[in-house]
DNA sequence: AATCCATTTACGGATTCCCGTAAAGATATA
DNA sequence: TATATCTTTACGGGAATCCGTAAATGGATT
């Protein structure tokens, strides 16, 4: 079994249990950060220090706090691990069911395993952490095949995000249309904005602008 | 010390750190429910037994599922509670931190403690436990003393909610004019609806219809 | 009943969105 | 280079919004 596990959690109600879980797998070693900016810490120490860990336990969103944090999210707290230890695995253990955003944490920041919190996750989670262990292809849970599966999801990308988070902003076309020219954003011409705009709405089903943000913003894409 | 105790929590990840904060705390006996539906039955039936729960601690949120349930929230599981067992008590467990939501949860629903999970909160529950047995008063945590400070939040009714759903749904002024007409919600006029959502523009700083839908999303009134 | 006051509704012009079509520009192929 | 094709941009008309002002309505008071 894994030696070192580094859980990177806020909730204190969630990150007992997971150390309780994995003293369960006999893990020897069971560290537990509660901000992304101490878990790149300990991991870097870990390094430094030749006793690497060697499975991080990470959940995506974390509570903003009077403490000012560099790192502000766990994708971005796996991103700059991945940096400085490139080998080490990963699972991502959150309640985010999103299929975009499961999707792109296999495809572009490399995760091992995705773990939806859910009403009996503590299971998944400890036969993820063995198949990955074991260097097998984790079996996909019934939401993230699905993310996987689902092809449509690629089409949407940054630039859409991007359009998407201005527009709900409160900016308008031409706003945007300056706003992208500035940023050396392309397509920015207002038509270009709108046209893209309506292709978002058909895709979501949306009548309008405001139902297309209401739409997106509960998908968590803005 | 308490004596029955029930929690409703769906992320079994959360409720197996309360059951064990509860055996710390000497409760005897502890259940736990993570359905709404399930939770109702519980507290039915320990009625019915002669043997009802002397504290309820709910989480707000329920993972939508296969299952078909009746009451899909916290919210309506403890209105629903207190209509056939009023003198319970009840704290709530959630990560939300909403004013609204909170404000609302004393004044409209009468709960007895509002914990919001966080980098500490199981201490927190504890506390809040040990106020309620001994019929203190609750400390409020800063976030919820901000809650119920702040007096502009009482502003926003019910009324509002409804216009800014219906706006989220895609529907335009005219179509909202009708639908309210239809359930004799006044005033309906296309003109006054257009005032109301100008003054919730002016409350929440929002420069058109799409960016008050995003603000007011974030913001989980919608 | 008459007056006042607040709320609701109506109206009009400017801006923005919405949607289709056409022109301009870019890329690829022969 | 010429042609075809796709992408981006421009344009125009109709609908919805945005925003200010004025009229109508409904209570409360005298």
């Amino acid at each position: 079994m894994f030696n070192k596990v580094l859980i990177a959690e806020d909730l204190d109600s969630i990150s007992m249990t997971v150390v309780q879980a994995l003293e369960e797998l006999f893990v020897v070693e069971i560290h537990h950060a509660k901000y992304c900016d101490d878990a790149f810490l300990k991991i870097k120490k870990a390094i430094h220090d030749k006793a690497p860990y060697d499975l991080l336990i990470s959940d995506l969103s974390f509570k903003p706090d009077h403490r000012q944090n560099r790192l502000a999210s766990g994708e971005e707290l796996i991103q700059e691990i991945k940096k400085i230890q490139p080998d080490i695995k990963t699972i991502v253990f959150s309640i985010e069911d999103k299929s975009y955003r499961i999707k792109s944490l296999f495809q572009n920041v490399g995760i091992n395993a995705y773990v939806s919190k859910g009403r009996d996750s503590i299971q998944e989670l400890k036969k993820a952490i063995h198949l990955i262990y074991n260097n097998k292809e984790i079996e996909l849970s019934e939401e993230v095949a699905h993310a996987m599966r689902d092809k449509s999801l690629f089409e949407i990308e940054a630039y859409d995000i991007n359009l998407l988070k201005s527009l709900a902003k409160g900016l308008t076309l031409d706003d945007i249309s300056f706003e992208f020219k500035d940023s050396g954003i392309i397509p920015n011409g207002s038509s270009s904005l709108e046209k893209r705009i309506n292709k978002l709405k058909i895709y979501f089903k949306a009548s309008n602008n405001v139902h297309l943000i209401a739409i997106t913003k509960d998908l968590g894409l803005v």
